[in-house]
RNA sequence: GGUGGGGUGUCUGAGUGGCCGAAAGAGACGGUCUUGAAAACCGUUGUACCUUUGCGGGUACCGUGGGUUCGAAUCCCACCCCCACCGCCA
C-alpha cells in the first residue's frame, strides 16, 4: 500500500507508475475525495475540541455543585451534529481505503519501462544450453515412460492441471526440495520455518494478494480461509503489526510449502504438463531488512537462488522484469529462467522481489532504529526455487539417450545413493 | 464443541464514568559520577491523522465493530483472538 499522504503529494508518479503497470487507477477521485475528507475532518474534530473543552466544565461544574443542565442540552446537539459528520467521514473513508489498497506499487527507477515480456532485460545467463546432440523428449513423455509422473490419475482424483509423483519421481522431488533447504539454511544463513499452508483474510491481504487477486486463490467458505498460493504470504506476515528491533535486521527465513493457484483463465497450450498446475511445491527465501540495504539484499537474494541452479548444473539466466511484468506489490523484480530442453523454452523458476516497504505497510511490519523512531521495514522474497519446473528442467536436462534420467551429483546422497532412474 | 480466565504503550503490569494518553517497573536514549565499565542518581522516551512557512495548535487510538452518556480504557451488545481445564481426535 502506498502513504495516502504520498498519493496526495505526488498523483503524477503513482498515475504514470500504474500506467507503467497495465494498471487503471482513479487518481482523480481519490484526492477529489481525500481533499473532501480533509475539509470535513477539520469541521468535526473541531466540533470534538468544543465538546472536550464543554465536558470538563460540565465535570467541573457538577463538583462545584452548580447547575449544568444548559450545558448538557447544548452538547447533546453537538453530539448529534459530530455523529452525522462522523458517518460521512467514515463512508469516505471506505471509499479512499478502497482506491488506496488496489494502487500498485511504485516501480524502481532502474526498472525497464515496457508493457510485456519483449521489455525485459536479460541481465546475465550462466551455463551453455547443450548441443542438441540426440532427440530431447518433454518431461510428460519421459516421465510416463519411467512411471514417475502421473496425470492421467490426478486428472481422475482432482482434475485436470494436478500431478502426482510417483516412486523415484517423488523421490527425487522431495530430494531437490531437501537440497535446496539445506543449501539455503547451512550456507545462505536462512531460519528455516514450516509455516500454516491455510491463512486468514488479513493474510492475504497484507501481502498484496487481496483484495485483487481472490478469484485465483483457493479458499475455504465456512470459515473464510485460503489456501497459500505461495510461503510468502504466512512467511511474511509472521510479523505482521511487530516492531522489530533494529539489531534483529536483517532477518532471513526459508520455507518449504506446497503451493495452490488457481490459475483462473490461463489454459492453453503454454500451460502443458508440470508448466503450470493448481498445486506446486516451492522453497521460499523471505527478508525484512532495514530499507537503506534492500537493494543490496535483492542481488544476494537472486544469487542465492542462482546458486541452487548452479549447482544443479542446469543453464539459466536472469531477467529484470519490465514495469508491466511486474507484479502488483513489487518495486523490482527478478526472474530466474531455466533451459529446459525437451520443451525447448526458457522456464520461469524463481521470482525474486523488493516490495520496499509496501507490503510492512499493510501489514504494520516496522522496526525501531537507534534514534528510537519506528519505520516500516522493506520486505523481500523470492522463489529458491520453485519445484515442477525446476523438476522440467532436472528431467528434461539429465535425460539420457537410452530415455533414463541420471541424478545431479548434489541430490545423489538425497536419493540415497540412487545414480540414475530407469 | 463446553466451562472459566484474559486481551492496556517497546515489554511486564495497574487502572470500574470526568482530575487517564493512561500509575509503577523494565528496556532504550541523554546526563552526573568513574581511567573505562557496572552500580547508583537525574532527565527524556507511544502511534496515526488534520492544521501551521515555523514555533505551535488540535483530533483519535487501551483486541475489533456497534451502543448508552454532556463525557467511556472503565457500563451494555456482538464478534475476533489468547490461556487453562473438560470433551473429541491424527
Amino acid at each position: 500500500m502506498l502513504d495516502q499522504r504520498f498519493v496526495r503529494q505526488n498523483p503524477e508518479a503513482v498515475r504514470q507508475a500504474a500506467a507503467n503497470k497495465n494498471e487503471r487507477v482513479d487518481v482523480d477521485r481519490f484526492l477529489d475525495l481525500d481533499e473532501r475528507r480533509r475539509e470535513l475532518l477539520q469541521t468535526v474534530e473541531s466540533l470534538k475540541q468544543r465538546r472536550n473543552t464543554v465536558s470538563d466544565e460540565i465535570a467541573r461544574m457538577k463538583r462545584d455543585g452548580e447547575d449544568a443542565s444548559e450545558r448538557i442540552a447544548e452538547m447533546r446537539e453537538v453530539s448529534t451534529r459530530i455523529k452525522g459528520i462522523d458517518a460521512d467521514l467514515a463512508g469516505l473513508q471506505d471509499s479512499l481505503q478502497a482506491i488506496l489498497e488496489r494502487l500498485p506499487n511504485i516501480p524502481h527507477p532502474t526498472v525497464p519501462v515496457g508493457a510485456d515480456e519483449s521489455a525485459n532485460v536479460e541481465v546475465r545467463h550462466w551455463g551453455d544450453t547443450p548441443e542438441v546432440e540426440f532427440e530431447r523428449k518433454a518431461h510428460w513423455d519421459i516421465g510416463e515412460a519411467l512411471d514417475i509422473i502421473d496425470f492421467q490419475r490426478a486428472g481422475k482424483i482432482s482434475g485436470s492441471h494436478f500431478v502426482l509423483f510417483k516412486g523415484e519421481g517423488a523421490r527425487l522431488q522431495r530430494a531437490l526440495i531437501q537440497f535446496m533447504l539445506d543449501l539455503h539454511i547451512r550456507k545462505h544463513g536462512y531460519t528455516e520455518i514450516i509455516p500454516p499452508y491455510i491463512v486468514n483474510r488479513q493474510s492475504m491481504f497484507g501481502t498484496g494478494q487481496l483484495p485483487k487477486m481472490e478469484e485465483d486463490m483457493y479458499r475455504t467458505d465456512m470459515d473464510d480461509l485460503f489456501l497459500i498460493p505461495t510461503a510468502e504470504v504466512p512467511v511474511t506476515n509472521m510479523h505482521r503489526d511487530e516492531i522489530l528491533p533494529e539489531d534483529d535486521l536483517p532477518i532471513r527465513y526459508t520455507a518449504y510449502s506446497p503451493c495452490f493457484r488457481r490459475e483462473a483463465g490461463s489454459y492453453g497450450r503454454e500451460t502443458r504438463g508440470l508448466i503450470r498446475v493448481h498445486q506446486f511445491d516451492k522453497v521460499e527465501m523471505v527478508k525484512f531488512v532495514r530499507p537503506e540495504t534492500s537493494y543490496d539484499e535483492l542481488e544476494t537474494l537472486v544469487n542465492d537462488a542462482e546458486e541452487v541452479l548452479q549447482l544443479l548444473n542446469i543453464p539459466y539466466r536472469v531477467v529484470a522484469l519490465c514495469t508491466g511484468e511486474l507484479s502488483f506489490a513489487a518495486a523490482k523484480c527478478y526472474d530466474l529462467e531455466a533451459w529446459a530442453p525437451g520443451v525447448n523454452r526458457w522456464l520461469e523458476v524463481s521470482s525474486c522481489s523488493n516490495f520496499e516497504d509496501f507490503q510492512a505497510r499493510r501489514s504494520g511490519i516496522r522496526y525501531r532504529d537507534k534514534a528510537g523512531k519506528s519505520r516500516f521495514v522493506h520486505t523481500l522474497n523470492g522463489s529458491g526455487m520453485g519445484m515442477a519446473r525446476t523438476l522440467i528442467a532436472v528431467i528434461e536436462h539429465y535425460q539420457t539417450v537410452r530415455g533414463s534420467i541420471r541424478i545431479p551429483e548434489v541430490l545423489v546422497p538425497y536419493m540415497g545413493g540412487l545414480k540414475e532412474i530407469g
